[in-house]
DNA sequence: TTTCCTATTTACAAAATTTCTACAAATTTC
DNA sequence: GAAATTTGTAGAAATTTTGTAAATAGGAAA
């Protein structure tokens, strides 16, 4: 097999020479980026086989780009961290990370634990790019095109739409999409997606009037098709 | 779905009671087992969905019944160890475990990379998906399909013929449909079910006069046949 | 500051669903 | 076979749920 692939996303230069010396004596192939923003951006570049992230990052929390590259990205990510509190690693784990490792780490434990990782996960990465009727859905850039023109959604109504199309063919219940995307404290709020898959039903639906993509399973929730 | 049932295999008593009470309170089912030659018996006896094994055994050394179990046992595997030294760590990863976490442990901490090697281990999920003559009952998808024709059903008639499925081949009274659907306060309004099953073979059956699924027992109730 | 954009609320019309009713059809009982 | 009971069915009425527009609030950018 091709060497595996590696991107590296830390903001201080010294852990990531550490890091590319280590991970090159070991037989990967190492990417090197310093920010949150460079960093999704070689993710999505050279779709690398795994991740190593450190939280602390100029531009961004790194909790948030965890997040935002596990909207698409399902190979391993390794966090490493200065911080050790158990709520950033309880954040961290559940937000898809496959492992933590507090600063400063044994490199040798990082290598059994990127072993450990790519035995565990053989999972086939899903299209960053994805074309559903007439939408053609970017992961990476986080556009959504109808008809070949970028739709502009709002943070919300993004969120919503990929929800929908994760699940596609799923009926999604108003609870369960009010506590992915508003918090489990909003799941009385049931005219929140009500007034979402609306404004959603205007920008992507030919006929809002007659959806073809989000269908209502009325008393039930909401179902996205997308065959 | 069911409560994932976690093994635990240690030495020492008062680690499984702390364990046990964690797990138990977050929702598992909690096997103990105090030595390596038990642990192993009781992996093989209830095949649990997790195992959490200490390496300080009084009778086998933990990293040795770690490689034992890896030979057939494959959900995941998490090591907790008062051993802190890398090569017991890279050892342990190396031989299979999913996790190693050093005593003392933050049960927070436990509990997400409990939650996480469940998520990272679960094979993509092969749906629950009946099919009953020629309906396709789509469980996790909520979705009913008659000659790959999804059938559009309400709340109440879904129910319904969830209750009726569930059930094949039993006979199911009035009154069991009533409570069930309806809640006990309905019990008198045997004009319900007749209004429902009439909808409901509208939709489902060929001939909805001519039922071959949804069959009445008359003075009693209803029954699903399937086969 | 003003302006703009988005999220949150609110209100009400429209649509869907459940409940209720009446009567015809079928089945059981005598 | 006739009467009594149970079941099927259609549709009206009541209720719930959903769609939609528009007002309000809040926060970031100019």
């Amino acid at each position: 097999m091709d060497k595996e692939s590696i991107l590296i996303i830390a903001d201080e230069a010294a852990i990531r020479k550490l890091l590319q010396i280590t991970l090159q004596a070991n037989g990967y192939k190492v990417l090197q980026a310093a920010t949150a923003k460079e960093g999704e951006l070689f993710a999505a570049m050279h779709q690398p086989d795994l991740i190593l992230l450190d939280l602390g990052l100029p531009d961004d929390d790194g909790q948030n780009l965890l997040k935002i590259l596990r909207g698409w990205f399902q190979k391993p990510i390794i966090i490493l961290s200065a911080r050790h509190a158990e709520t950033e690693i309880i954040k961290a784990l559940d937000s898809g990370a496959n492992d933590y490792l507090v600063k400063p780490f044994r490199t040798g434990e990082l290598m059994a634990r990127i072993r450990s990782a790519f035995r565990l996960t053989q999972t086939p990465n899903i299209e960053p790019i994805l074309t559903i009727k007439n939408l053609i859905i970017d992961f990476t850039a986080r556009t959504v095109k109808k008809n070949n023109e970028i739709i502009k959604l709002t943070t919300t109504e993004y969120a919503l739409l990929m929800l929908l199309v994760k699940n596609e063919g799923k009926v999604l219940t108003h609870a369960f999409i009010l506590r992915e995307i508003w918090g489990p404290g909003y799941i009385e709020h049931s005219e929140y997606p009500r007034v979402f898959v609306g404004q959603l039903r205007k920008k992507i639906e030919d006929n809002s009037n007659q959806p073809i993509m989000i269908l209502t399973e009325s008393g039930v929730g909401y179902r996205f098709v997308g065959s």
